[in-house]
DNA sequence: AACCCGTGGGT
DNA sequence: TACCCAAGGGT
């Protein structure tokens, strides 16, 4: 094939996609239909909406609400973020999980105050540039926040475009996505652009559901290929899936006076930046034989709480399992009650930390769900 | 390009 | 229960 055929070909195709109708009925729909209050509508804010941009990623709504309300609180405006510390900010978001959406949005803040003076570009390509700020994160805050006119390709577009238009293949995998950004730019209408972005997330959330979807009030009943063929339940094609591995940690509650200690965790890997309890080793994979191998680390974890003090008295706590996308952890803690703290060194990676303030530290949400049952208030005199 | 990264809710 | 997955981005 020539290059020219080339080119006309792919050009053919992304025309070929394009129908105006599409949009006019989407945009139609949300107007009467869709979501309208929202906490982060009804603003063209852009750090508003560029905050819960990020917050969704990945995340649901009524998750997202309550964590949205208690930035805005104590960050107002992209310079108070910006100027905030990095544990200030990691405390907010403890809880919300994917803990480098809260690192690059720390940088963001940081890079908006200092390249732009405060203002975030209303230049999608621009907005790609910043930390944490993808192809359709940067449309979405571009279109809500300046009727800009960009495509946006999250969760809920890939399964509307997947049934309305028959889309086989994981949506994920490369070849997939790229012909799903090519019906997202296709597809765009020329004016409206607001309603009609909010009008397929809203029609993803609200109607197209992964399971039981609500296609009797489907604007696009009648030309949905999924739903004529009765295949709704089959598209989008789902993540193939691999099987997931076990893990295990030995994790140490040692308590001294109403503080209890932690350890701040590298910047990468699982709870990344976060204050979390010492353990014994890391997380290690699990084997058959873990129960013989949890009483050999004993003596070992043992030694270890000795290190930060004179061990008056050791008590197994329960163990409990948390489950990843990737893997399950399977966390044995034990307690560790000090009658004496030895000094530290400064610039080691643990704190002493107060339990009255373990509310607002922040932690993992299975460690700080641990310490909370465990320093309940009437117990803070305990130890 | 495939994999890593949290948590809570639904089925 | 175990599994799926949600307003994705970084590597």
């Amino acid at each position: 094939m020539s290059n020219l055929t080339q080119l006309t070909s792919q050009f053919t195709t992304q025309l070929s996609y394009a129908d105006p109708s599409f949009s006019g009925e989407l945009i139609r729909w949300q107007k009467q239909h869709g979501r309208h209050s929202l906490p982060w509508q009804q603003t063209r804010d852009a750090y508003k909406v560029w905050l819960s941009e990020i917050m969704l990623q990945q995340t649901q709504v009524t998750a997202v609400i309550p964590y949205y309300q208690r930035f805005l609180e104590s960050f107002p405006t992209v310079q108070d973020l910006a100027a905030a510390s990095s544990e200030q900010v990691m405390a907010h978001w403890s809880g919300l999980g994917y803990y480098t959406r809260a690192r690059n949005l720390h940088k963001c803040a940081q890079q908006v105050v200092a390249l732009y003076d405060g203002r975030f570009p209303s230049d999608p390509a621009l907005l790609k540039e910043l930390p944490g700020i993808g192809r359709s994160t940067a449309a979405a805050v571009a279109a809500f926040s300046y009727g800009t006119r960009a495509a946006i390709l999250d969760g809920n577009v890939k399964r509307v475009f997947a049934r309305v238009f028959s889309v086989e293949g994981f949506p994920g995998s490369k070849p997939v996505e790229d012909a799903l950004w090519l019906r997202a730019e296709a597809l765009l209408p020329e004016t409206g652009i607001e309603a009609y972005t909010q009008g397929l997330m809203d029609l993803g959330a609200t109607l197209c559901t992964r399971s039981s979807p609500a296609c009797v009030r489907c604007p696009f009943q009648q030309r949905c290929v999924a739903y004529a063929t009765g295949r709704t339940a089959e598209l989008p094609v789902r993540k193939p899936k691999k099987q997931q591995r076990e893990k295990q940690a030995v994790m140490l509650v040692v308590l001294h006076e109403g503080q209890v200690l932690l350890e701040q965790r590298p910047d990468s890997g699982i709870w990344g930046g976060l204050l979390s309890l010492p353990e014994l080793d890391g997380m290690r994979d699990m084997d058959e034989d873990n129960e013989a191998e949890l009483a050999d680390a004993f003596p070992e974890v043992t030694r270890l709480a000795q290190q930060f003090g004179d061990v008056a008295s050791i008590e197994a706590l329960p163990p409990f399992a948390h489950v990843f996308t990737h893997f399950k952890l399977n966390v044995t803690p034990i307690q560790f009650n000090l009658a004496k703290r030895h000094v530290q060194v400064a610039e080691d990676r643990h704190v002493w930390y107060p339990a009255q303030q373990i509310d607002s530290a922040p932690l993992p949400a299975p460690v700080k769900k641990l310490l909370q049952s465990l320093l309940a208030p009437s117990l803070w005199s305990a130890s």
